[in-house]
Parts: C-alpha cells; sequence; structure tokens
DNA sequence: CGCGCGCGTGTGGACGTTCACATCCAGCGC
DNA sequence: GCGCTGGATGTGAACGTCCACACGCGCGCG
C-alpha cells in the first residue's frame, strides 16, 4: 500500500510544483487572460509530470455549470436512436460538454418523470428528446423545465425541435407509389403517440389527399418486424391494395416476410416502401425502397443548436432537413 | 425578470423552510442515521415545496466519488452494443450511478485516449468497455487505469471480463452445420482486432477440429451487410462449400442477398448461420438460423459486477453466459 | 439518585475549483 | 522623479454538500 494518500492532484499541488499560484493554474487551465510563456511552460510541464486532471465535479461547483447534456431516448435499440445519440455524444465532447443519456424503461409517466428528474438533478444545461413521444413534451411542459431543450421530431415550426421534415418523408412515399400508379395504398404507422408516427401517416394523408386517392385507415404498428410480419399476414387475406407505407424499415421488413409467406411476389403483386434507410435495408429481399434520414446529421444539429442558445446567440436556421426517397426494387408499377 | 436571485435551492433553504439544520437535511437525503419521523415528514415537506434537487456535483466533489461509470462503446449503432448500453444505464441508473458514454470515432490510438481521458477526467469510478478491440486494452494498460473494468467481451477466464462464451456461440454454430452433414464450412470473421471477431472464428476452428473437418481461410469482414454481400458474390463463383457461418447477422444477411443475386436458394444449395440474433433474423429471407446473444443481460451483469468491487466485495461467481443456438430457416442438409 | 449511554440534532471544516478583487512591478509621459 | 497605467500574478471567498465531532436530553440501571 502506498503511504495512504491516493488523493488525486490538485490545483494546489501543481501550483507547488511549479513555483506559482493556484490561481495562476487555474488560469492556464481556462487560457484566460494573458499569462507569460514562459510561466505557462512550468505549469503545463508540472501538469503532465503530475498526471494532473481537472476535477470536473469542482468546477461545475463553482461554476454552476454542469456543461451537461441530457439525452432522453426511448428504450429502443433501434438504429436511428442510437445513430444519433452517437452522433450527439461526440458532436457535445469536441465542444467541450458531455452527455447523459436516459433510456425509457416504459413510455408511462413515472418512468419518464424519473428519467426527468435524474437529468435534473446532475444539473443538465440542455435536453435532447429522441423518444419523441407525446407524453415526453407533456412532462417537460409540467415540470416547467428552464432548460433549453430540442427534440429530433417530427414536424417543422413548433419550436423547440429540429425538424427531419417526416411529414415530407411520408409524402414523397406516396408520390412515389402514386406515380407507378399505386391507387390503393395502405400505411403500417408507428405508435401515435409518437410525433414521428404521426407525422409520417400526416405525410401518407396528405399524398393521398394531392394524388386524388382513397385514405385507408392505417393500421396501427409498434414498429417491430414482429408486428409487420402479423399484420402483413392478416391483411394479405384481404388483398385489397397494391402498395403498402411502412412507418419504418423494421415493420416493412417484417411485412415483406409476410408477403413470401403469402406466396406473393414483391413488388410484382405488392410494393413496399419503408422508412429510415437502416444500413441492412439495402439488402433485404428485395431491396427496400425507403425513405433516407440522416439521424447523425440531426444529432449534430441539435447540439449545435442547443450550444448557439446557451451562449445566447440567435438561433441559425432552422431549415428541416429534407428527406431522401431511395428507389430500391421493392417497388414497381401494378399490374 | 425575477429579482435576479434564479439560483437553484440549496440544502440550507431547505432547512430553514423546515426549521431544522441543514446538516438534519443532508441526514433526510441519506437517511442515515435515525431521525424523528416527524421530523423527517417536515423535511421531506420542505423539499417538495421548494422543488429541491440536490446538486450532483457537489456531492460528489465532497465525497470524492462521482457515481458515474463510463462506458468506451465503438462508433456503431449496431444492435448489440445499443441494447448494451441501454441495459447498463437502466441497471446504474437503479443503484444510483449514472454513466458517461463515449463512441470512439475510429479505433486509432488518439481516439482511444481521448475517450479513456475523457472519461477519468469526469472522474468515472469505472468502466465497461464494449468496443472490445484489443487497442483499447492497450490503452487501458498503458494508461495505468487504477479503476475497475470490464469488457463486454469475447472469452472467459481472462480477468476483467463478463463474458459472454463466444468461444462455445462458434462452436454451435458449426456443430449445428456439421451435423447436418456439412463439411465445407466457411467463415466470414470479424475484423480481427475485435476480441469477439477472434473468438468466434477460434470457436469455428475448433469446432472444425473436433469433427474432423478441413478448416478454410477465413475471409475477413467489416461486420457490414454489404461486406457480405460483396464478398459472398465473390465467394459464390467458386461455390466450393456448403455452408457459412458469418461472425453477425447483418454479414449474414448480406451473404443471403447475393445467394439470391446468384441464383441460388438457401438452404437448399447453401446453408447459413449468423451471429447475435438481431430482431429482424426471424423475419429475414430465409429466417436466419443463428446464435443469440443476450445483450442486456451482459450489459447488468457487466454493472452488477462493477458495483460489486467497488464495494469491495467479492466477485461473485463469473461463469459465462451460455450461447445458445436458434434454429430457423436458413440451414439444412446438404445434397 | 447520579451516571452513562444513545438517540436526535447542530456546528465547523473540508472537497477543488473559479471569481472578484488586491497587489506588485516595470515602463512611460509630463 | 513621480504618479499613473496596465500586464502578470497572488489572496480571500464562495459554490453545495458530507464527514467528524460536539452537544443536549431523557431514560435505565446500579
Amino acid at each position: 500500500m502506498e503511504p495512504d494518500k491516493p488523493r488525486a492532484p490538485n490545483i494546489r499541488d501543481v501550483a507547488a510544483r511549479a513555483g506559482v499560484s493556484y490561481q495562476t493554474v487555474s488560469r492556464v487551465l481556462n487560457d484566460s487572460t494573458a499569462i507569460r510563456p514562459e510561466t505557462r511552460q512550468r505549469v503545463l510541464a508540472a501538469i503532465e509530470e503530475l498526471g494532473y486532471r481537472p476535477n470536473e465535479a469542482a468546477r461545475a461547483l463553482v461554476t454552476s455549470r454542469s456543461r451537461t447534456i441530457g439525452v432522453i431516448s426511448a428504450q429502443t435499440a433501434y438504429y436511428g436512436p442510437a445513430t444519433a445519440i452517437a452522433a450527439i455524444e461526440t458532436a457535445a465532447r469536441r465542444e467541450g460538454y458531455r452527455i447523459s443519456a436516459t433510456y425509457l424503461a416504459s413510455s408511462d409517466r413515472a418512468s419518464i418523470q424519473s428519467s426527468l428528474s435524474y437529468l435534473l438533478a446532475q444539473g443538465v444545461e440542455a435536453l435532447v428528446v429522441i423518444a419523441s413521444q407525446v407524453r415526453v413534451f407533456e412532462a417537460l411542459e409540467e415540470l416547467a423545465v428552464t432548460v433549453p431543450y430540442v427534440a429530433l421530431a417530427a414536424t417543422t415550426g413548433v419550436g423547440h425541435r429540429v425538424a427531419f421534415d417526416q411529414i415530407e418523408g411520408g409524402r414523397r412515399a406516396i408520390r412515389h407509389l402514386a406515380e407507378l400508379g399505386h391507387t390503393e395504398i395502405l400505411h403500417i404507422a408507428g405508435p401515435q403517440d409518437w410525433t414521428e408516427a404521426d407525422a409520417r401517416m400526416r405525410g401518407y394523408l396528405q399524398a393521398l389527399d394531392e394524388a386524388d386517392l382513397r385514405p385507408r385507415a392505417p393500421v396501427l404498428g409498434d414498429w417491430t418486424a414482429s408486428f409487420g410480419y402479423y399484420a402483413g399476414l392478416e391483411l394479405l387475406r384481404m388483398r385489397d391494395f397494391t402498395a403498402v407505407f411502412a412507418a419504418n424499415d423494421q415493420m416493412a421488413l417484417g411485412f415483406l416476410h409476410a408477403c413470401r409467406d403469402a406466396g406473393l411476389d414483391v413488388p410484382g403483386d405488392v410494393s413496399v416502401v419503408g422508412f429510415d434507410d437502416i444500413p441492412e435495408a439495402a439488402h433485404l429481399a428485395p431491396p427496400l425502397t425507403t425513405v433516407r434520414q440522416d439521424f447523425a446529421e440531426v444529432g449534430r444539429r441539435a447540439v449545435e443548436r442547443l450550444l448557439q442558445e446557451l451562449r445566447g446567440e440567435p438561433p441559425a436556421d432552422d431549415a428541416a432537413i429534407a428527406p431522401e426517397l431511395v428507389v430500391r426494387a421493392s417497388t414497381a408499377r401494378p399490374h
């Protein structure tokens, strides 16, 4: 055992070693006012020798700034949220922020409250909401959250949002199908308390309206491939449609499976469009036509916007990111 | 504007309101020594009224315990790591810990160092390594990291590991194929600087040896579906094999795509086994036989084990989690 | 009946950092 | 030559909490 003093070196240790005052060390760390280059060198050398690391907790305490961005995500391991979180972390770290991510165990009130108060206790300076379920926003309102927050959310316009324009994404999917000549287009939607699901469905309805097509009652799913499969088995017994727009690629994937089981050819008998463009989409059977979302870009923008707000800068252009339709082999003209 | 004092309430405000000393409030918060129930009630009421939240930074400072577990993950949005991280966060939060996750931008030395020192600066009490690339461990050694750490790693036995026995997983995959009668079995491996990839390949080689089958030079992949696809196109030109074991489901999925392009039937012409059992695996064409990993369970165990170590308890049984072969429709007898 | 013990509570410090202000010294202009 | 300026550095206090100890009081036991 060491002489029982495994205390990490602090700013005073560094100061002593460099022969300066602790304040000078602090100044070097925060490269604030002018320091004689020679003094700075001495301090840096001392830091190096002692393996000193600033204590973030002490910093946070005295500045009352945690330099932490909270992230609330759904407990889903899906490609989208996971990609976004990684991008957020990377962008935040580059700016000297860290993130604290929580994953909602369920979408009920208690779970949301728990996540939120956990983040607030850490003194997060800002919040990113990825699990953009409606209830999360209600909770934010209710707790009168004062920190700036953004949602990687569905619709543009409604303050606090880094929009990926999912309505437009839905519209493009439907327009593509309509242009191919489909008239009976079904929608397998996501859970309706998700703003994304809602927006994609609105895009579906809008585009049908624009094309003078009959809207059909959407099937409300749960984002999973399994749902797509079982819903597909059910739906295909009627087969009163020629195209399906699924609210995400997983459900589309499940639906493709159901088509195979039913002996139907895609896109010969049924056209299928997904949403997200997960990396697997290009290799499904058949390769899936889908709407591409750039989750990483959205994550980066969220951070950028929050940091601007924290610095008191006017929020820059809030243009929604345009969705991009990726046409592959799961769509064709109906016969 | 408020009378410019938006300072969050602190322990002394609560004390004043409840008519006790700040120390009593602290005791209530840490429910330490006995407190008269009536006093406790008064304190809790005051906390409620003021909307008081303990300042974690101050706590961390004075106790010199950050109650933070650091996580180092690869910059991949794959199902496995994402699931594990979510599970780790949930488990840690339940125990009063928070996590700080970093995502490696690349696998080079600088990136690893940067992540690591970032986490250490936050005073993490423990580390979970998910991106179990060999270089990460080298960096841990080199920086003489003193906090306990575990890797959600490949092989059992080698200290610091919460093992999911991937060697055994690989063996089971191959045994399954061998029992079906396959003798020419190919392996599409993962990047060899990943311990997981290495372990799965060792399982492959071991099982071949046990079955007295000829090992074949593995194809070294990068975990992606695209790689599986292009490698598949190449490999299928020879077709000197009847079965393929891919080191993860994504590469298997890409390989299935290649088989379709080549006009081959799976499992009629080629059998395919994957690894991980991603949620999509059951709905691929055909549904994929694969080795199931319970990422969430591994994540929970990692947290459990680290907390035991932090509490000074002897580490509990370190048995590797047994992998489970899930047989679906992508494997059959060769003809 | 007095002493001690233990329950319930209060007081002073410390954690490591930054902020506001004080100080020192050299150089310069009048 | 003296005071003033401003660059470079030092000093005291504060952030919000927990730990170690001190204290007062009532009760039980000898």
